[in-house]
DNA sequence: GTGAAAGCGCTAACAC
DNA sequence: GTGTTAGCGCTTTCAC
C-alpha cells in the first residue's frame, strides 16, 4: 500500500499484475481490456477496498463533472423545485451539483466570485437573478459556460415564461369573471441598491395587468396597486390596506403564491369570504396553491430547472442547445378562489381559463 | 503562458520572478513573504488574471474543502429548512456544499455510494434518512466524517428531537383543552422495502399520542388512528375517512403540518368549521403553519441543519463535538386551530401550551 | 525570505 | 490488449 495509508490505483495494478493504465481502462470505458484482465482487477479492487480518488481524476481528467446552481431565497417554494428539477437531471447525467443559496448581494458575489473559476465546476446555473454585464464577461472569460432560469441575459442560453403575458392572463382571467376593480399586490420596485437581486418577475406581471386592463377599457387607479418586499406578511398587510379603500377592489391578483396566501390570510381577518366577496388569483402553483384551491397562472416549475439542466449539459458535451431564449408555457387554473363579483351577472362566455379546476365546488368558502 | 492556455501559477512566479512556492505562499497562510514581494505577485496576479484551480490545491491539499449534504424528498419545507440551514454555516465556514436529493432507496444508495471516497467531499450530513450498519461502516472505514440530522446513527453525532415527547406534546395540548376523542393522522409504519426510506418521526409521534391519551385514561381506539403515504392529498383523504365515522373526534393530530393542511382541506370539504367543530395539530411549525393559524408543534427546523454543519465542521478541525446526541427543544404554538370541543366547559387550568399564539382571535373559520 | 523539487492519484497518449 | 510515461496545477518540505 502506498505510504499515504491510501490504496491507489497503483497497488491495484501491483496486487493484479498489471499496469494502471488497463486499472484506469477497467474504471473507466472499459475498452480494450480482455473480459478475464476486467474480472482480476475488479477482483483486486474489492478486496482492497480500492475508491478511486475524486479529485485525482478531476484532475487529470480536466473537469470536476460537477456543476453549480446559484439560486436566490433558497427556501422560497419556486425556488426549490427549480432547484429540485435540475438536480434530477443532474443527478442523471452524472454531475455532482454543488448549491449556493444567495440571500444577499455580499452572498451572490462571494459566490460568482468563486465560481469564476475553472477547475471548480464545470458549469453553472443561474436562477432568477440578474448579472451586471461584467460578470457574464468574467465568466466568459473564465471559460465557465453559464445557463440561466427566470431571468435573460444577452448572449446566454436561458429558460424563462413570460411574465408579462403571465400577467395578462391573471388580469384576463378575473376580468372574464366580470370584475372592474381589481387590486395588484406585488413586490416593490427598486429596492435599496444593497441586496437587491434584482427580480422583475413581479414588475413584469404589473405590466401585463395593466395592459389587461387598458385593454378591457378600464383606466389605470395607482390605488389599487400595492408593492412591498417579498413575503406573505407583507403581503397580507399590503392587501390589507387595499380592503379597507372606501371602494374596495372585488378582487386581487398576486404576483405570486406566497403573496397570494398573504391575501388570502388579509380577507380572512377582514371577514371577507372567497371567492364570495373578494376573489383571488396567484402566480406559480405552487404546491400549496391546489391544497388552498387558489386559482394561479401556473409556470412549469420544475420543468425549468430540469430544462437548464439539460441544456447545461447539452452545452458541456459540446452540443448544440437550441436558441437562447427557450420560454416555457403558461396556463391559468381555476380553483375556487375566483368568481364572478357579488351581484354580477354570470360572465358573457365564460371564465377565461386554461385549465379545469380540480375542485370546481360552489363554495370555497372556509378554510380551504 | 503555459500551453493549456490556462494562467498557472508557474505562469505567475515566473512574471514576478519569484518561485512558485512563494507565489502559493501568498496565495495561501502569507507567512514568511516580504511585504514588497507579496505586493508584486499580488499585481501580477491581478495583471495576468490569474485563478488557482481548485481541484490542483485540493487534490494538493488532500482535502476538497467540500461535504455533502444527503436529503430525502428535497422539496418538502421542512428538508429544504434543513438544507439552508446547513448552507448557512457550511458556507461561512468555506466549504461547498453538494446536495445530493434521495427520493427512492436506488438514488440513496447511488449516493452513499459515491460518497463513501475519500477526497470527493470532507464529510457528510445525513437528513431524515435510515442508514443500514453496514453503511455506517463503510463511511468509518473509508474515513469520511458523518453527522446525522433528525435520525440518530449509533456511534455517529446526530442532532434530533425527541419525537415521543412531541407527539405528546400535542396531544396533551388536545387533551387539555377538553378533547376526548382524538384522531391522528400519520405516515405508513412500514412501506414496501422497495423505496422506503425508514422515516420513523410519525411512528414516535403516534407513540407519544398513544402514551398521553393512556396518561389521560382514555382507552386506545385504533379506528381513530389513519396511516397512509405522506403527503398533503393522502392526509385529506385519511381525515375525511375519520370525519366519516359514525362517532367522529372532535380534534385530530397530524404527524406533520404538511399533512395538517390535508386535514384542514377535509374539514372543509365536511363542511366542519375549525377549531368549532374540528380542532387540528400539527407539527413541524412551517411557513404555512402560522399563515394558516395552524396549532404545531414547533422544531426548530433550520437549527437542526446549522448545528449538524457546525459539528460537522468541528469534526473536520479535530475538534470535540459533545455528546453524540444533541437534542433540540420543542414547543407547543397555539395558534387558531385548536379549541376546546363544542359544548365543553372552559378547560380547568388553560391550554397546554409552549408558547402564545400570533393570531388569538376567536374565529378561526374562514379561509385561514 | 525564497527557490527547487517531490509528490498528490489519476487519465490519456503512445509504444509495443 | 496492455504497460509506460508524461503531465494536470498546486502544496509543502527542505535546502540555501
Amino acid at each position: 500500500m502506498s505510504p499515504s495509508g491510501r490504496v491507489t490505483i497503483a497497488d491495484v495494478a501491483a496486487a493484479s499484475g498489471v499496469g494502471v493504465g488497463t486499472v484506469s481502462r477497467v474504471l473507466n470505458g472499459g475498452t480494450n481490456v480482455r473480459e478475464s484482465t476486467r474480472r482480476t482487477v475488479l477482483a483486486v479492487i474489492k478486496q482492497l477496498g480500492y475508491r478511486p480518488s475524486y479529485l485525482a481524476a478531476s484532475l487529470s481528467r480536466g473537469t470536476p463533472r460537477t456543476v453549480a446552481i446559484v439560486v436566490p431565497h433558497l427556501t422560497t417554494p419556486s425556488a426549490v423545485m427549480r432547484l429540485a428539477g435540475a438536480l434530477t437531471v443532474l443527478d442523471e447525467q452524472g454531475y455532482d451539483t454543488v448549491v449556493c443559496n444567495v440571500d444577499t448581494a455580499g452572498q451572490r458575489d462571494h459566490h460568482l466570485t468563486a465560481l469564476t473559476s475553472r477547475y471548480r465546476v464545470d458549469g453553472v446555473i443561474v436562477v432568477s437573478l440578474r448579472m451586471p454585464r461584467r460578470w457574464l464577461a468574467l465568466f466568459r472569460r473564465a471559460g465557465v459556460p453559464l445557463v440561466a432560469v427566470d431571468v435573460a441575459f444577452t448572449g446566454v442560453p436561458h429558460t424563462v415564461t413570460d411574465d408579462v403575458a403571465g400577467g395578462r392572463m391573471a388580469a384576463g382571467h378575473l376580468l372574464s369573471l366580470g370584475h372592474r376593480r381589481i387590486g395588484f399586490v406585488g413586490d416593490t420596485r427598486r429596492l435599496a441598491a444593497r441586496d437587491h437581486l434584482g427580480f422583475t418577475a413581479s414588475n413584469e406581471r404589473l405590466r401585463g395587468y395593466q395592459e389587461a386592463l387598458a385593454g378591457a377599457g378600464i383606466g389605470y387607479d395607482a390605488g389599487l396597486v400595492r408593492l412591498g418586499p417579498h413575503g406573505a406578511a407583507n403581503a397580507e398587510a399590503l392587501a390589507t390596506e387595499l380592503l379597507s379603500l372606501p371602494d374596495p377592489p372585488s378582487a386581487i391578483f398576486a404576483a405570486s403564491d406566497t403573496q397570494a396566501m398573504g391575501v388570502l390570510a388579509a380577507a380572512d381577518r377582514a371577514g371577507l369570504r372567497v371567492p364570495g366577496e373578494l376573489s383571488v388569483i396567484g402566480f406559480d402553483d405552487i404546491e400549496s396553491a391546489m391544497l388552498l384551491g387558489l386559482s394561479t397562472v401556473r409556470q412549469p416549475l420544475e420543468d425549468s430547472g430540469a430544462e437548464a439542466a439539460r441544456r447545461l449539459c447539452a452545452l458541456l458535451r459540446g452540443e448544440p442547445t437550441g436558441p437562447l431564449r427557450q420560454q416555457l408555457p403558461l396556463e391559468v387554473v381555476h380553483r375556487s378562489s375566483t368568481a364572478p363579483p357579488r351581484g354580477s351577472a354570470p360572465p358573457p362566455g365564460g371564465a377565461y381559463v386554461g385549465k379545469t379546476a380540480r375542485r370546481p365546488q360552489a363554495s370555497a368558502a372556509g378554510r380551504i
